[in-house]
DNA sequence: CAGAATCCACGCTGATACTG
DNA sequence: CAGTATCAGCGTGGATTCTG
């Protein structure tokens, strides 16, 4: 699944700014082209792999394996495998997952507020942004 | 200054999800290793370009600039050069860069959130963070 | 159903040298 | 002082094929 060579200058920089800068720290974890929208869809409840795939049709196999992997290892979602014939594996958010919600909240605001004239983003609005009582209060 | 192709699966994909998503286009406009750092030492009010080069020395001239044009291509920042020798060059953040702030304020408070047990971030942490009344009240 | 493995193109980034 | 130009390397994403 496309290891990370550990050495090389362009990784040496990619950690610094990461270790240094804690915008760059979300977007290592979040960032890429389908981390937020798998997040977004995770965010309305588990799902089966099946169905995040059918829900982004767009995304190829790799890429959800892939970015699910990521997301796995930085601990953002928890990865439940039902060892049965045919397989059943469930995605669900973790805690850490779960408190992005305000986090890409803001980001979408602020995105909605700059573009708004060119009324773009089919994808989400604020309108289909899950509910919560709490992701506005904790901001 | 190395052109982006308008061609290309890749771009595609890539325009496809900025259109579709707003956190992507959030990470299109301040992603890369360096724009959250010049965004922030920005944030601080105005700054000229051997200014923004002596506060963060890691950075490549090349880098630098590319990443002021882009910004300055997004409406992030203004560039205001007097014609005069030497050259004075100044960067400003535009009012969408400015409204960054709260965004670029919850990514580092959930990755410092999540990653306090580390103690990281030499760079930036909340305390380091431009302090503005609007701040906390708009999110 | 839920992946894994391989191959390859693209563009980002960095190093170095040069300029009005 | 504030950039530009050119070159090369690396990693990421995409397409396709194969498996328990």
């Amino acid at each position: 699944m496309t290891q990370i060579k550990e050495s090389s200058t362009i990784q040496e920089n990619k950690i610094t700014a990461f270790n240094e800068c804690p915008v760059t720290y979300v977007m290592e974890k979040i960032g890429g082209y389908w981390k937020p929208i798998i997040l977004y869809h995770l965010l309305t409840g588990s799902k089966r792999y099946s169905e995040l795939k059918k829900t982004i049709p767009a995304i190829t196999e790799k890429m959800l394996i892939q970015h699910l992997k990521q997301l796995e290892a930085d601990d953002l979602v928890i990865r439940e495998s039902r060892p049965v014939v045919p397989p059943h594996v469930t995605y669900t958010l973790t805690k850490a997952g779960m408190a992005l919600k305000p986090v890409m909240y803001t980001m979408a605001k602020w995105a909605i507020e700059q573009a708004d004239t060119n009324a773009k983003f089919t994808y989400k609005s604020l309108d289909d942004f899950p509910e919560s009582p709490t992701m506005l209060e904790e901001v």
